[in-house]
DNA sequence: GAGCACTGC
C-alpha cells in the first residue's frame, strides 16, 4: 500500500473518475511491486486476472454479459485487452468501449495503450468530441464517450466496423447510456455475432439481465446473457446513522465536522451537501468556527468543490494540506463519480442531491433538492473507503437509509427527448412510443417532444422524419430549436451571428461568480449589455473575446469572463459551422441588424415567447403560465413587453433564462403555423 | 426585485 508524506503530493492525485483511478490504483501496485515485473507479469496480478478465462467463455457463449465490479477491479483497462488476445480485434475489427465522461476516455486510452506498449492513437485510441485519436485501419482497441458511439450510429446504424461493444458504468443510467442499450438490443437481432458487454457497479445487474435475456423458454441452455461478478479492493467503510431525523443537515454537517476534528485520528473528511449556497454558508461557517479551537489543537482547512467555480480554485483541494491541518472539503455530487480524491477517510452524507427534473406539462426543468438513493449513498460511502479502513456519517436514520429508492430515476425518465426522438426517428424508429427502452420514459414526454418537433417542421402529418429538415435536425449536435435557428439563419442572413449564438447558449456560467467582492461582476457585464436582451449580449462577449480579446485568459480575468467556458463555445461554434457547411447554408453577417437577428431566433423560439403584466411578471403566449426574469438575465432590471426565451428554470419561482425582446407582430409573420394551430387547437 | 446539481454530442 502507498502511503502518503504530509507535504508531498498525493499519489494519483488529479480532477478525474473512478476508471481512471483504476488505472492509477494500478499503476500505484506495479510500483510497489519493483521495477523487476514486466507489465504483463504487473497485468496478472490484478483481481480480475482470476476472471479472464471465464468472462472470454461467456462472451464466446452469450451475445450479452453483465458485469458486476467495484472499482479497482481493473475491468475498464483489462477487459477490452483480453478480447483483443482472445481474437475478437482480428480481421478489421474494433473492440469500442464506452465511457460517460471525456476524461474517462482519453485517461484510461492512454493507460491501455502504455500497458500495451503502443502508441496511443493506433492499436489503442479514443473518440470524444472535439478529439479524436484513432487510426480507422490500425485501431483495435478504442475508448469513447457513450454519446460519440451515438453519434456514429448515424452513419453506420448496425455498428459494424466493431466485434464486441462494453457500456461501461451503465449503472448511471446516462441518457445516451439508456439510449444505447435500446439500439444495441435491436443491433443484437441483425447481428448475431455482436457482443455486448453491460459493466455495472451493483443494483442494477439483475435488471439489465432480465433486458437483454430474451429466452423466455425454462431452458436457460437458450439463454443469450449472462452474469458474473468480480471482486474488488475496497476497504471496509463504518456506517454511522444519526439517531434522530435532522432538521437542518447543513448545521448538522458543520457539527459532524468538528466532532469528527476533535474526536478522530487525522484523515481528510469530505462532505456532500447539494448546492453553491450551501457549500459555501459551510465552508465560512467551518473557518470561523475554527477560531475558537483551542491553540494546541489540529487545524482545520475547508475548501469547495462544485462545477461553477473556476478552475484554479478547483485545484486547490489537490492541494496538499499544510502540516497538522486537516482539509474538509465540501463538495455538490461532482465528488460522487467526476471527481475523486485521495486522503479521504471520513464523509458525511447530507442524504439529498439537486436534481433536474422535466415537465412534460410546461416543457419547464426544475431543479429540485431530493433525496438520494441507496446506491448513491453506497457510492458516497466508498468515497471513504479508498486509502485505509473509513468512516462514513449519514446525517439521517437508519430507518429513512431503508426508506430510500435503490437507484436514482434515470435522466431519460426526466430529460426533454426532442433531440432523443428525432435521433431514433432517423434510424428508422418510427413509433418511437413503442421503442423497448429499459426503463420507459413517460408518455406525456414523448408526445410533448413529438408536438414540438411537428411544431419545427421536422416532423410531417404521419409523425415522419421530413426531408431534409428533420433529418438536419436529428444529425445537428443542438437541441432542434437551436438547430432550426441555424438552419433558418441563410434567410436572415445571420448565420455568422447564430453560430456564436448558438455555441454560447450551449455552455454555461459565462460570468465568473468571484469568491471575494472586490470584483464588480454586474459593472463588467454592463459593458457588453445590450437592450435586445441576452442572446445579443452573448453575442457580444463572443466578438469581443475572440477580438479584442484576442481569445486570452488574462483578458478574460479582467472582465469577469470564465476562460475555460469561452473556450469550450469557439470549439462547439467551429463543431456547429462544420455541419452547416456540410448542409450547405450560406454563412453570411448581418452585422449590427439585430432585427435580423431576433428575428432568425424566432423562426426556432416561436413557442416560447411571453408577454408581460402590469405587475412585472410574465405570461406564455402558448398556454399562459406565469413566469419571471431569471436574476442572470440582463432584462432582469428592464422593462420588455414581449419576449422570447432559451429555457425556463424553476428553483423559488419559474425564471426564464436568455431572453430577447421582440416586436409581437413578428410571432405571426414568422410563425403563422404555429399560433394559427394554436387557434384551432382552442 | 434576487440566483446558478452534473454530464454529453
Amino acid at each position: 500500500m502507498a502511503f502518503w508524506k504530509p507535504g508531498t503530493i498525493a499519489p494519483g492525485t488529479s480532477l478525474d473518475r473512478e476508471t481512471e483511478k483504476e488505472t492509477n490504483e494500478a499503476l500505484v501496485t506495479f510500483v510497489d511491486r519493483g521495477t523487476s515485473l514486466s507489465i504483463q507479469q504487473q497485468r496478472k496480478r490484478l483481481p480480475i486476472y482470476k476472471s479472464r478465462d471465464q468472462i472470454l467463455y461467456l462472451i464466446e457463449k452469450y451475445q450479452t454479459t453483465i458485469i458486476v465490479g467495484h472499482t479497482g477491479c481493473g475491468k475498464t483497462t483489462q477487459i477490452p485487452q483480453y478480447l483483443n488476445e482472445a481474437g475478437w480485434a482480428a480481421n478489421g475489427y474494433v473492440v469500442a468501449c464506452t465511457q460517460p465522461r471525456r476524461v474517462a476516455a482519453t485517461t484510461v486510452a492512454d493507460r491501455v495503450a502504455t500497458e500495451m506498449n503502443v502508441k496511443l492513437g493506433e492499436e489503442v485510441g479514443y473518440s470524444i468530441r472535439f478529439e479524436e485519436c484513432y487510426s480507422p485501419t490500425k485501431t483495435r482497441i478504442k475508448y469513447m464517450t457513450d454519446g460519440m458511439l451515438f453519434r456514429e450510429t448515424f452513419t453506420d446504424p448496425l455498428l459494424t466496423q466493431y466485434s464486441v461493444i462494453m457500456i461501461d458504468e451503465a449503472h448511471e443510467r446516462s441518457l445516451y447510456t439508456d439510449v444505447l442499450l435500446g439500439i444495441l438490443k435491436k443491433i443484437l437481432k441483425k447481428r448475431p455475432e455482436l457482443r455486448i458487454i453491460v459493466s455495472s457497479a451493483t443494483l442494477d445487474a439483475e435488471a439489465f439481465y432480465e433486458y437483454f435475456n430474451t429466452n423466455t423458454t425454462n431452458d436457460s441452455e437458450k439463454d443469450n446473457a449472462s452474469i458474473i461478478s468480480l471482486e474488488g479492493k475496497m476497504f471496509p467503510v463504518d456506517i454511522h446513522y444519526s439517531k434522530t431525523p435532522c432538521s437542518d443537515y447543513v448545521e448538522a454537517s458543520i457539527q459532524t465536522v468538528f466532532d469528527i476534528h476533535v474526536q478522530q485520528p487525522f484523515g481528510d473528511i469530505l462532505v456532500f451537501l447539494t448546492g453553491r449556497d450551501e457549500i459555501d454558508f459551510a465552508v465560512g461557517e467551518i473557518s470561523e468556527r475554527a477560531t475558537t479551537l483551542p491553540r494546541s489543537a489540529m487545524k482545520i482547512l475547508p475548501l469547495p468543490i462544485y462545477a461553477g467555480l473556476q478552475l484554479e480554485q478547483q485545484l486547490q483541494i489537490f492541494e496538499p494540506a499544510p502540516y497538522n491541518t486537516r482539509k474538509v472539503i465540501v463538495a455538490t455530487n461532482i465528488a460522487e463519480a467526476s471527481i475523486t480524491l485521495e486522503g479521504i477517510v471520513y464523509v458525511i452524507d447530507c442524504g439529498f442531491v439537486k436534481l433536474r427534473a422535466h415537465n412534460p406539462k410546461t416543457g419547464m426543468e426544475s431543479l429540485v433538492v431530493t433525496p438520494i438513493s441507496k446506491a448513491s449513498a453506497q457510492q458516497r460511502a466508498g468515497r471513504a473507503g479508498r486509502v485505509g479502513t473509513g468512516k462514513t456519517y449519514r446525517l439521517y436514520t437508519e430507518d429513512s437509509f431503508y426508506k430510500l429508492n435503490d437507484a436514482s430515476i434515470p435522466e431519460i425518465q426526466r430529460s426533454n427527448l426532442a433531440q432523443v426522438v428525432l435521433h431514433l426517428k432517423a434510424l428508422g424508429i418510427d413509433n418511437v412510443l413503442r421503442f423497448d427502452f429499459l426503463t420507459p420514459p413517460p408518455a406525456e414526454l414523448m408526445i410533448r417532444s413529438l408536438e414540438l418537433l411537428y411544431s419545427l417542421k421536422a416532423l410531417d402529418d404521419h409523425g415522419r422524419l421530413t426531408m431534409p429538415l428533420g433529418m438536419q435536425l436529428a444529425e445537428f449536435p443542438v437541441d432542434p430549436m437551436l438547430g432550426k435557428i441555424l438552419l433558418d439563419s441563410y434567410k436572415f442572413q445571420c448565420g455568422e451571428e447564430m453560430l456564436s449564438i448558438a455555441a454560447m447558449l450551449s455552455v454555461q456560467d459565462v460570468f465568473i461568480i468571484p469568491s471575494n467582492s472586490e470584483i464588480d461582476v454586474d459593472e463588467e457585464k454592463r459593458k457588453f449589455t445590450v437592450e435586445e436582451g441576452d442572446h445579443i449580449t452573448l453575442l457580444n462577449v463572443f466578438n469581443a473575446f475572440i477580438t479584442r480579446g484576442k481569445k486570452s485568459a488574462r483578458w478574460c480575468h479582467e472582465h469577469c469572463l470564465n476562460f475555460r467556458t469561452l473556450s469550450r463555445a469557439l470549439s462547439i461554434r467551429q463543431h456547429l459551422k462544420k455541419y452547416l457547411d456540410r448542409f450547405e447554408v450560406p454563412i453570411e453577417s448581418c452585422g449590427n441588424d439585430t432585427v435580423k437577428i431576433r428575428k432568425c431566433l424566432i423562426s426556432g423560439y416561436f413557442s416560447q415567447a411571453a408577454k408581460m403584466m402590469p405587475d412585472g411578471s410574465f405570461r406564455t403566449v402558448r398556454d399562459n403560465v406565469i413566469l419571471y426574469v431569471h436574476p442572470s438575465s440582463v432584462l432582469f432590471t428592464r422593462n420588455a413587453s414581449w419576449v422570447i426565451f432559451h429555457e425556463v428554470v424553476e428553483t423559488t419561482k419559474a425564471f426564464m433564462r436568455d431572453l430577447t425582446v421582440i416586436d409581437p407582430s413578428w410571432l405571426a409573420e414568422l410563425a403563422p403555423h404555429f399560433y394559427e394551430f394554436k387557434k384551432s387547437e382552442k
